[in-house]
DNA sequence: CTGTTAGCGCGTTCAC
DNA sequence: GTGAACGCGCTAACAG
């Protein structure tokens, strides 16, 4: 089944069974509803990998995030997805595990595939992987990495806003121990973070301790061991924020575990605003990262780039994250007396 | 950049790069060194949609899933992947967002990309969409659906078990008032987890009554609205059943915000076992549906079909679900005085 | 507005 | 073991 048959049975030639299926304005609407009921009668689909060798472009977009497993990047991907899809584009997602290894193997993927544009939202990847792209001119965008250059477009977090309000709010609280449950220090993201924590406690005057931070992994079981060893400490911390809210899920685990009570006795803030959060028990307060904004000013992006005939340098986009009080944090202990 | 170039530069034929892109025995060592490294040297990927376009196959399985954002399914889709990338196959994943129209998409996209099978993990998909499938001879496989026919595989749910096991841990720790919070009554699935439970409480020697079966929509929203239904009849039960863990987490919910507690005053089970539900709090009991095993067979279903010269009429294979008890369940509260 | 035709990049016969 | 040549299904440029 191929455009051929769909052209003799309309009776006109192949090309203008191509016209029609893509819209063109120079078809008669009488032989373009010829070739349509021709298409309907034979089923046909046409065959995407023609399509794109002939035409030279894929009409795809690639996604490469790092845990298909965390609950944020699923709802960044459908986000994406249906985006792409109002602009009559398709994604290609692929997952990095946070191996280096493995993206590799997505950037060959990509590659194979003749994508159109690339959003990577996994903080790291190295300059030559980089370059495969940009030297093939390829539109690319990344989340959080600074790179600015021709046809690279950054999507700037602005974690300090983020996370000086989560401190703000704890502090508000009488909170002057306030820990910190990291990512993996090998992710950019998470060491973003962690420095705008740092930084924060200095702006709101509290003295920062190394005891003060434990390193976790961005997913439940690293929060959980995470807390555990932050429970160790001689000085409890009163507060914990977390790098990310499957690391306060996994922590809170830890809290009850050890016999005590969220936010009585320690009170527990996330970061990104994944939908579970706000049915966690109790619910999680966190700082909520906009995966709906995200993705849109990802694709438009990539898809601006691409559309302009004389690619722009490059733009910045930011995305400010916001505060969300739920029932996780609650007065310092010392003054509930 | 393409195969013709690296031709050239190995001082070979287009012909003996493609055999040595793609492993042939016959091609000398040395050649096929000397074709690496010009591969290597101009950094050549070949082109998926050309190479699909010349044999015929696309290497591509689509994966067809109801909701990314229910963490069920990106635990599938990985393991889908893990399985598809052992075998040197790529993934293409769509999702239906329990939506017929969007149904009709994703198989228009699949036959577009010409896959060469199709692993349907929705269990609503109407005959004639089936038939756009079978009738090009792409081999299909079902989670839960009962069509048999050549060329389509079916994974079958041994939901009875599974619930049954449910209930007599239920009725072991002396409940006998047990809710049900079903899915949506639009999937077969929802349908054979809701028919299991009711058959499961004739043979436990319970009487059924409407009152005792609450719709919810897989999601946690669902599971809290129904949750805070079935609080509200006369006779509260004590123990409830979710036709999966969203439910269920969206259910204890419900519970704790009426000042209830799980499991003093209500027990829950949910059903999937998703990662999260170990770190709910309290832990929540489920019944695990492996995830694994549902995407090795379903892959081994769709590739053995594939590759066999004659398909075979298309085979069943089984899942066993397991009860995992955790902290979600107790003894009835009349037993506690 | 429509038809003809030459590729797109690769796999795959065949000869050699 | 290797090369030349054709075809996969479609788009795009050019005629008409």
């Amino acid at each position: 089944m191929n455009i051929k048959e769909v052209a003799r049975l309309a009776r006109v030639s192949t090309a203008t069974v191509s016209r029609t299926i893509n819209g063109s304005e120079k078809v008669t609407p009488e032989t373009a509803e010829r070739v349509r009921r021709a298409i309907e009668e034979l089923r046909f689909f046409p065959n995407t990998n023609a399509r794109a060798l002939g035409s030279g472009r894929s009409s795809l977009y690639g996604l490469i995030i790092s845990d298909i497993t965390n609950p944020f990047f699923p709802e960044l991907v459908k986000s994406f997805e249906d985006i792409a899809v109002q602009y009559g584009q398709e994604v290609l997602v692929a997952n990095t595990d946070y191996d280096a290894a493995r993206m590799e193997i997505c950037v060959s993927r990509m590659l194979q595939r003749k994508v159109d544009g690339v959003a990577i939202m996994t903080s790291e990847m190295d300059e030559r992987l980089v370059d495969e792209f940009s030297s093939r001119g390829i539109p690319l965008v990344f989340l959080d990495t600074g790179i600015l250059q021709k046809g690279i477009s950054n999507i700037v977090v602005d974690y300090p806003a983020g996370i000086d309000a989560a401190v703000a709010h704890l502090t508000g609280l009488g909170h002057t121990s306030i820990s910190f449950i990291t990512g993996p220090m090998r992710l950019a993201s998470a060491r973003s973070r962690r420095r705008a924590f740092i930084e924060s406690l200095e702006r709101n005057g509290i003295p920062m301790e190394d005891s003060l931070i434990e390193e976790g992994d961005h997913r439940m079981e690293g929060g959980h061991h995470a807390m555990k060893r932050l429970l160790e400490h001689k000085h409890r911390p009163t507060a914990i924020l977390a790098s990310n809210d499957m690391s306060a899920i996994g922590a809170m685990g830890a809290i009850s575990e050890l016999g005590l009570s969220v936010p009585v006795d320690i009170s527990v803030i996330g970061f990104d605003n994944i939908a579970i959060s706000a049915y966690t028990q109790p619910a999680l307060s966190t700082v909520s990262l906009p995966r709906k904004e995200i993705a849109r000013q990802a694709f438009r992006a990539l898809y601006d780039t691409y559309q302009s005939p004389a690619p722009p340098a490059g733009s910045e986009y930011t995305i400010a994250p916001t505060l969300i009080i739920r029932k996780s944090t609650g007065p310092a202990p010392a003054l509930r007396r």
